[in-house]
This record gives structure tokens, sequence and C-alpha cells, in this order.
RNA sequence: GUGGCUGUAGCUCAAUGGCAGAGCUCCGCACUGUGGAUGCGGCGGUUGAGGGUUCGACCCCCUUCAGCCACCCCA
């Protein structure tokens, strides 16, 4: 056990059960990205340096990046995020795609991060856009996206919320405000700080950053105004869009939501779990320009990205992961002795043929042997060859979870088996 | 990068500074063509790693690694 070389610290091992429920989630996503139109993409896993220098936040890519040196002298980094690649691709065929482009991808990330709960140094995240639109339906589109998901897994919005804000409407207030532009992301710091701090921490917070009382005191009625999203018309286009189609109960408004990321422009959301334990299921927003920085032409767009960390956090926690069986083959064929070893593999392999999963025991061992494993690895069903089944051109076909069995005729073992696992 | 908690058998956990244990799991047998029960037996450890204090360290101290939690940031 010593000698076991750990994993690198931040990874996971995704056992066949931990496989099951990624690619479970992978089907989730799959299935609500392509009903609502997207196109599936993937770029490449490693990306150069520069391609992240102009873009994203800093400290995504000086400090959260694993980056290393190529044979070439080149500094490649692990993607920590999709944006950037998106932004490229975009921008290499942005003459001769039509937009709105609808698109959607479900990959591996890497972030150099102190692993914590529903944070690793690995992980898969969804990433959906809708790129060339302007709209502010298009952002009730992804938000709608969103509830669409939870409603679709099981998540209900007594469960999982979705949180909307405008920073545009923060831009506006600030202004109101009289707070100067220079102190725009000082002062979305400090609103995004501010269940986290006790209100005397948070009031030195703004006392720091230099704010007047009056400023003060104004930007704390604005955080408590629940009626302040009538203010922005694309959030009243929100709230209207998604009450129309029938998601309203999922979203709400909340002046706090503002996202690290700085090239979000518009309307900006992310989902939580409602009593808010832990980090945020999903987050996104719209944007102005996602291909400026790659030297593209100018090109708005909304998108959201949901980590599987989290995700699979929130879905154990509301029971919504479905059973996955625990054996991905539904019949066992035994192995009586040498003599009708040929007779069990032949049987197996008529059975594959016609599409039915089957395993056969690849040694000669006692039959009860034979019998436990089965039962323990959970395969349903065991076909059994003995030398009264092969007198009788019959098998034993024995249902381990009911403990009955029945003879079924060699020539009608296909058909009967197919009819029940279907 | 900063701080806190925790590392003992495959798993869950015991052991006043004095012989490293239990339950579960696993394997074998009782059981020569029928599993989960029961009984009996067995495998299993450099106590995360390295150093120090001590007659003696799972226990105290230092270092390091890993996991968890919070900050930071974010999925």
């Amino acid at each position: 056990m010593n000698s076991i070389i750990s994993s690198v610290k931040g990874t996971r091992d995704f056992y066949p059960e931990d496989m099951a429920i990624r690619t479970w989630l992978y089907q989730m996503v799959k299935e609500v990205s392509e009903v609502f139109g997207y196109s599936e993409y993937e770029g490449p896993f490693i990306e150069k340096i520069d391609l992240y220098a102009a873009k994203s936040g800093e400290e995504l890519v000086k400090e959260q990046a694993f980056v290393f040196e190529d044979r070439g002298g080149d500094l490649i980094s692990l993607r920590p995020e999709l944006t950037p690649t998106l932004a490229r691709m975009i921008a290499q065929r942005q003459k001769q795609l039509v937009f709105p482009q609808r698109w959607w991808s479900f990959g591996p990330f890497w972030r150099y991060e102190r692993p914590q709960k529903g944070r690793t140094r690995e992980f898969f995240q969804w990433n959906i856009d809708l790129l060339g639109t302007d709209s502010a339906v298009s952002d009730a589109e992804l938000i709608t996206v969103c509830a669409y998901f939870f409603n679709k897994v099981g998540l209900s919005p007594d469960e999982v919320k979705i949180f909307v804000n405008s920073r545009k409407l923060m831009d506006q207030i600030l202004e109101e405000l009289s707070i100067s532009p220079e102190l725009k992301q000082d002062i979305f710091r400090l609103i995004d700080r501010k269940e986290k701090l006790s209100p005397s921490a948070w009031k030195d917070y703004a006392d720091n950053l230099g704010l007047s009382e009056q400023q003060f005191e104004g930007l704390k009625s604005v955080l408590n105004d629940k009626e302040l999203w009538k203010r922005s018309e694309d959030l009243v286009t929100v709230f209207e869009t998604l009450n129309t189609i029938g998601f309203g109960d999922y979203v709400v408004y909340d002046p706090q939501i503002i996202r690290g990321l700085d090239y979000y422009t518009g309307i900006v959301f992310e989902a939580k779990d409602i009593d808010k334990e832990g980090r945020s299921i999903l987050g996104g927003g719209h944007y102005g320009n996602l291909v400026g920085d790659v030297g593209g032409d100018p090109l708005p767009g909304v998108g959201f990205a949901m980590g599987d960390v989290m995700a699979r956090i929130i879905l154990e926690k509301y029971g919504c992961l479905p059973d996955f069986a625990s054996s991905t083959a539904d019949v066992l064929v035994t192995v009586f002795d040498e003599a009708l070893f040929n007779d069990s593999l032949k049987i197996a392999s008529e059975l594959r043929n016609a599409g039915i999963k089957t395993i056969c025991f690849t040694e000669v061992t006692k039959f009860q042997k034979q019998l436990k494993y089965a039962s323990r690895i959970g395969v349903p069903y065991l076909i059994i060859v003995g030398p009264d089944e092969k007198e009788a051109e019959e098998v034993t076909f024995k249902d381990l979870n009911n403990r009955t069995q029945e003879n079924l005729k060699r020539s009608e073992m296909v058909r009967i088996i197919k009819e029940k696992l279907a």
C-alpha cells in the first residue's frame, strides 16, 4: 500500500461507479443542449499562454493555470477555461458563419488551485454559448437552458435557484452614487463580499475604498432593493420571457450577483443551492465582445459554464442521481467442467451476436463460486450448461433477483432472453 | 498563496508514553449442480513519510506529503 504512487493532487479517479455518473451527466447535458438546437464542439486541451494573456481575469491565467514550456520554448497552458478557445474558433470562421450560432461543449479543464469542497484541480465543465446576438431574449434563452436542465435532472425550484443581475444596471447605479469608474472593480468586489463579511467588517472594507457615508448608505439601500430590477429593461425582458415560457419559478433577482470575469457586460447570473450551501453550480452572463481580443470583429453573445464537481454534490444532496446497475452485463454463462467449457463459450457467443451483454466465466471452478461471483457483481441472469442441459439441448436460465429458474430450449434461448431484457 | 482540522488493516474506527486491536469486507471450509444466512478457520500493518525527544512513541516536538474545511478565486 505504501508503494502505490499517489495520484496528482486535486485529481479524481473515476471508478466505474463514478464514471457512470459522469457519463450520465454528459448525457443530460447533451440532451438539454441539443433540444435547444445547440451544436457540440471541442477545442484543444492545451493552448499557447498568449491566448489567455489578454483575456480572462489575470489571476485565472497567472496564478491558476498549469503552464509548461514545450521543447520549442513556447509557454503552453492546460486550458483553465474554454471561452478564449471559443473566441478563436469563432474568429477564424467569423466571415463564413451564420449568426446567431448555438454551441456547447463538455470537457476537462485544469486550474492550479487549492482543492476544497466543490473544487478540484482537474474538473469537467459544460460550456454553452449563444453567439452573435445582443437581445435580452437571448439572455433569457440561456437562463431557460439552465432551468430546463435543473428540471430535467430533477432539481426543483425549491432546491436550486438562478440568481440574476445586470452589470449595466450596476454601472448605472454606481454612476448615480457618483462613484468613479476607476473604483468599479473594487466596488464590485465589495458587493460580492457583502454576504461573507460581518456588517462592521463590510463597512470597514467600504471605508478603506474611500466611500463616503452617503455613497455607502446609498449602496446599501440599493442592494436591499428587491424591486431594483424594474429599472433595467433587460432584466424586465428576461423575467417576462421566463414567466412566459414557464420557468419563472427558478429565477430570482439578486443585486449582489456580479461575477468575477470582467468580460461580462450585461446580464449576469449564477445558480446556487437554495440555502446557498457551497459554491455556485453554474455561472454565466452576457458579453459585449467575445472575439475582440483575438482579432475578430465585435461579436456579442451570452453563455454559461457548469462544473461537474459542484453539480454532482448538489445532485447527490437532493437524491437526483439514478441507480446505476453495478454490472454492465445482463447474462453470465457458467462453466460446468472442462468438457463443457466450449459449450459455455459458444452459448455466450451466440448471446453476444444477438446483442445481449454477456460474460462467460473463464475458468473451471466450483459452481458455487461462479454463482456467488455473478451475484456479487450484480449480473441479473445466469445461464447454466451442465450435462443434463446438454443432453436435452437446453440451458438453465436463472433469475438471480427473483431466485427463480427455468429451462429454455437452445433454439428459443436468444428469443426468450431478449424478451426478458426488453 | 494564507489559516484550521485529520492521517492506524481493503472500509469504519479503538488503543493513560508501556505486547498495535475490534467490527465489517475478503479468502477457505462445513456445501461434488444453486448465491446473500449461520458456524468455524485464515489472510491482512514499517500506525502517510522523514527526523527528533525518551529506557520506551500510534500518542509529545519538528519537517514533509496527502485529504477535508475556510480565505482567495471561481465551475
